[in-house]
Formats: C-alpha cells, sequence, structure tokens
DNA sequence: GCGATTTTGACAACCATTTTCATTTCGCGG
DNA sequence: CCGCGAAATGAAAATGGTTGTCAAAATCGC
C-alpha cells in the first residue's frame, strides 16, 4: 500500500457517500498534496480491484466510488439530494436474480443494484 | 415522430439486445441513410424521454439503448457474451427496494436492477 | 546499499457525448 | 398549395472523464 494510495483511501474512509476521482484529486489538492490526476484513478482502481472500495457509474457516466464498510455483499440506499448512503443487504435480490437466470437458462449469473430515495433529513429540510 | 426518429427506433425495434449510439449509427450510415451522428443521439434521448426506449450504463461508462417489449416496469437479465437479453419482471425486488427505503427513512424511493449471466447458447457453444 | 520492479506525475491522447449555428424539415392554418 | 414559426437536423467544434506514454522517483527484497 503506497503513500497516494494511503491517502486516497483515506479520503474515502473520511466521506459518507460516493465520490468521484475529480472530486478526490481536488480535495487531496487543496489540503497541498503533490499528486497527480492520473494516480487518482489509478489508485483508486487499485483500490476497487482489492475490494476496499465500491464503484458504481452516475446517469451521466461518471464513476464514482466509497470505501466498503464491510467486506460482505451488499448494496446502496443513497440520497438523491445529498449523497448519504447506507449499506445494505439484499438477500431477497439475491434469491431473485438466481431464480430469474435459472428461469432462462443463464448461468454464473450476477447482479447490479443501486436504490434511490430522498433522505430523511433532506425531506425534512425541503419542506421548511 | 420524425423520420430519423422512426429509423433509429426502427434499428432498435429489429435488435435483441442493448445498442450503443454508435452502433445504431454506423448500421444507418452503411444502410444508405443520411443521418448525423448527434441526431441519432438525440433521437434515442428523445425516444427515451417518451419512455419507448430502456438505456443502462455499461461498466465502460456508454450508455446503450432497447426497445422496450411492454410498457411495465422491468428489468433485463443480459448474456455478458452475446448480449441476448430477457425483460423479466421484479416484484420481489419492488417490495425489497420499498421496504429497505422505508427502513431507513428514505421517501420516492428508485432502483435500478441489471442482471447478467451467461446464456445457454453461450454455454453451449462455450463448451464445444 | 544496490538492482529490479513498481509507482508516480505531467502531458498527450482518446473517445463518447454535447454544444453551436446555419440550414432544413415539420406541422398547422389559411 | 403556400407561408410561417417552431422544431429538428448535420457538420464541425468543444467538452470532460479517463487512460496511455515515458522519464523520474519510490519501493521492495536481498
Amino acid at each position: 500500500m503506497t503513500s497516494r494510495r494511503e491517502a486516497v483511501h483515506d479520503i474515502l474512509r473520511k466521506s459518507e457517500g460516493f465520490r468521484s476521482a475529480q472530486d478526490v484529486y481536488a480535495q487531496l489538492r487543496s489540503a497541498g498534496a503533490k499528486i497527480g490526476l492520473t494516480t487518482v484513478y489509478r489508485a483508486l482502481q487499485a483500490l476497487a480491484d482489492g475490494g476496499k472500495v465500491d464503484v458504481l457509474r452516475t446517469d451521466d457516466g461518471e464513476s464514482v466510488y466509497r470505501a466498503c464498510a464491510t467486506d460482505t455483499h451488499h448494496h446502496h440506499l443513497v440520497c438523491r439530494k445529498c449523497g448519504h448512503t447506507v449499506e445494505v443487504a439484499g438477500p431477497a435480490v439475491e434469491r431473485w436474480a438466481e431464480a430469474v437466470g435459472a428461469e432462462h437458462g443463464f448461468t454464473e449469473v450476477t447482479h447490479t443494484v443501486e436504490v434511490f430515495g430522498t433522505c430523511s433529513g433532506c425531506s425534512t429540510s425541503a419542506r421548511s
């Protein structure tokens, strides 16, 4: 684990929601770190490859990253307003995906699931 | 519904799996149509906005499109090898997403789900 | 300390997608 | 059919997230 990867991982550990490479880079630079954008991308990729970080694609096509709170398989419930993110287990989804795959003769079935909503904090402030 | 949008929609209706804008453009041009890449993108966007076409983002971040076989809410089971796609209903997923959202105090809950696997055709040929 | 290997950073390159703007097409009413 | 305003189009330029390149720096293991 090199110092740059550690710095990148640290930012994600201290963040609550998903962060883009551009975000992480901007934050590190404004904190005075000497790090290149390419290095940020590569660090994020290495962290993701090592299972330390989750990646998802936004509607815009950009990759965003979040430090894993748990090693177990999980999904994300993300506030569409503030980005607040909760890791959730999805046993019902796993079962459904397996069943649907089997029903149509598919093997090696994998799935992606993301859930979006408005969190209680944002619902409350939107009303005031 | 303009002639360009109709042409684009036609390509998707005659395709089985998801197609990228670049694919659709290449096919239209090689069939002799005089159409611009930008127009393809805009036609796809209009079709998606009108609910006639599903969009999803690939792992590469590229958008791909598929004509909707049904107006009802559905998900996709996609072969990772050949692109063969089946539309599937997911009542268990809907219930789970609602429950998970409610459990964490979220409102206006939406979800994205895609399922990937190797279809029976590809499993069979991979073995030969 | 040393050599081999890996990582880094700045810059260039890539590529899907969107913007710009002049032109064409569309849809409607007369 | 014609005229008109609005919408759509196409080509070229621009955008911006991401990756490749390559020399230099850092790391690793002995």
